[in-house]
DNA sequence: CATTTTGTTCATTTTATATTGAACTAAATG
DNA sequence: CATTTAGTTCAATATAAAATGAACAAAATG
């Protein structure tokens, strides 16, 4: 019942509970971080933080979640990787605490960068070599091989052309 | 070592395993599938289709890549929901035969209905929920709530813009 | 410098998803 | 109309991915 740590002073966390917005907005990035192919723990945190005001600190993301530490601590690093938190210095408390990034462009293209983009570059690195098991394949295959290769390649190369359009036209 | 079926007299399948070609090929497709939250199958299944210069059949296919009856069925059933392959009729042999669409835009558009748009539709809804329990918030956080779900609906909105876009952009 | 706090790592367990294959339906064949 | 062929369905199983939590490291505190 304490409203202040005994430790610390400071306010204990909110409520260990959601209250419906915090749920739903949890919701929902729970699901966008399905369709992104990204575990659930990411899309909790990740939703957590959008709709929180103040910053939070470790603990406090991992008790309101109810998440592991280890969960709360890979999720934290992987969501650093692409740039959708970020860490604010609190005065007073030496733990890190974190805010989410809510920029779409900057989510959009640190996401892009993290996992699309790598599957593009190796996508190319196979293009290239399917052009070469093509070109020796025995004759009467040769030409449909060579023609859906080609196709492949033009396919990567609109998505190379793509994905930095897309993120100039999020920004707007 | 007999190159005819003794029970049909139509060529037997080309080779049980797969030339280097097609292993690279289907490997690209199951990467794409990964990529796309689909299962490893049905990027098997495409491959095989995309670069195979003949029509397949059920057993075709299911032989080729190893996979059982039922990955195979349900594996063709998703393609054709979302329009990535097609049957084709060849006279005097009774089973469907299947090819691959390879024309990307079609592909893109057919990916974009069955498994994006249904995300955004249920998204919009979310967001409209969000706005009512922002709306009937107690004091203090109620502006910043507010201010969080109108930057969500802006998301959504350009989402909405986004996806036809794209199809267009993959078109040309 | 012993102790507490803060967070990471990683072997194990859990969970979610895809695959299998036997039982089944429906249609064609003879 | 009995039998074979073609394909579907779905309960059981296997596989892959994520979550757990105990052991650990690093830094701050007193």
């Amino acid at each position: 019942m304490a409203a202040l740590s005994r430790t610390t002073g400071k306010p204990t966390a909110p409520e260990p509970g959601l209250n419906e917005l915090e749920h739903e907005v949890i919701e929902f990035f729970v699901r966008l971080a399905d369709l992104l192919g990204q575990p659930r723990s990411i899309g909790e945190i990740y939703g957590l933080l959008f709709i929180t005001e103040e910053s939070l600190a470790f603990d406090d993301i991992m008790t309101r979640l109810n998440l592991s530490k280890g969960a709360t601590s890979q999720g934290l690093r992987q969501l650093k990787t692409f740039s959708a938190i970020r860490t604010v210095y609190v005065p007073g408390d030496r733990r890190d605490h974190y805010e989410a990034e809510v920029e779409l462009k900057k989510l959009a293209t640190g996401f892009i960068k993290e996992h699309l983009q790598p599957h593009l570059d190796t996508g190319a690195a196979r293009v290239t070599r399917m052009e070469q098991m093509a070109a020796r394949m025995p004759g009467p295959g040769r030409r449909h091989a060579q023609s859906r290769v080609v196709k492949l390649k033009n396919w990567q190369n609109k998505g190379r052309k793509f994905l930095p359009f897309v993120v100039k036209l999020i920004g707007g």
